[in-house]
DNA sequence: GAGTCTATCGCAACATGTTGCAATAAGTAT
DNA sequence: ATACTTATTGCAACATGTTGCGATAGACTC
């Protein structure tokens, strides 16, 4: 019955890990999954709050975030943090990207893994250090705004 | 005379770029600069706070954030946002580096200007976007915990 | 030196996370 | 169904920055 069901097992996946664990399946952390799933892409801690806070007003700050920090643990989340340092979660499903985000015009560019895969190779060969693809946040200028500024001003100071 | 002097002008240049912008030099900005100056490498935002208030106690977070804001804005400071999201500042005079963070033990690595610039030029190519050297912060694993992972077990959990 | 203009400061409140602790409640055994 | 164990929650306090505002004090003119 119900094979069809596509992306089925998210919430299920939850239980049966944390059962594994001896730890226990609340509401609220069902509550918290489906908002997450539903910030389709990124959104920070805040926005999750919030949204979490909609649907459940005695929900606090804490256990949202010691929720998300859990979803990491088992693999389900990810977190990285933005260019004002602030945290950005998105499920784990999302394909593997990095994140490139521009100071002259704030737009957030992703860099796909099959791109950054050379990239990081070559990091490893120059230091061997092994970067995590997924955490990975640089800062500079997009192409657009790099061409705006001409090649000879490499520097120029933006908010942030 | 005296043009023996070696780094002469942190203070003097400061000083005349506050004149130039119609700004002002202080006592506090004075401290500010010279705690930064001597906490040589890195600190983080809350410790040049902390060593500011040892100097002079009625200065308060406010000030010392919004002088390193505008030692930023002169060019003479720069930060950027550690693993865990929080501040790290120093002074522009140090070499240009990238940040390797090791999630595994810890460490902190450097990545010197000359060994990051083929990597920024691939990411260039690839994306057309170009990265601040100085702004990079890379999480992953060093050589050594990489290695003691075992090639087979790219990622794992860890504090972070 | 006194007066003026306004940049800077200190304060207080807020934003975003984190942490310790006592009360609650989930899951299990009786 | 009841009792028990302990994971989870909510609260309150804290840590790190940020922002608005009135008071202070640089720097400049007279």
């Amino acid at each position: 019955m119900a094979t069809e069901r596509p992306s089925l097992g998210l919430t299920e996946r939850l239980q049966a890990a944390l059962k594994e664990r001896g730890q226990r399946w609340t509401e609220q952390r069902q509550i918290i999954v489906e908002v997450l799933a539903a910030s389709d892409g990124h959104a920070t801690g805040a926005e999750l709050v919030e949204r979490v806070r909609e649907q459940d007003p005695s929900a606090t700050p804490s256990t949202v975030y010691r929720t998300l920090d859990l979803l990491e643990e088992l693999g389900l989340a990810r977190h990285h943090h933005g260019p004002d340092g602030r945290e950005t979660y998105h499920l784990e499903e999302t394909v593997e990207h990095a994140h490139l985000h521009c100071r002259g015009c704030g737009a957030e560019q992703e860099m796909d893994a099959v791109v950054a895969a050379p990239i990081l190779k070559a990091i490893a060969t120059a230091t061997g250090f092994s970067a995590d693809l997924d955490h990975l946040s640089l800062h500079g200028l997009c192409r657009r705004c790099a061409a705006a500024r001409g090649p000879s001003t490499p520097r120029a100071k933006a908010g942030e």
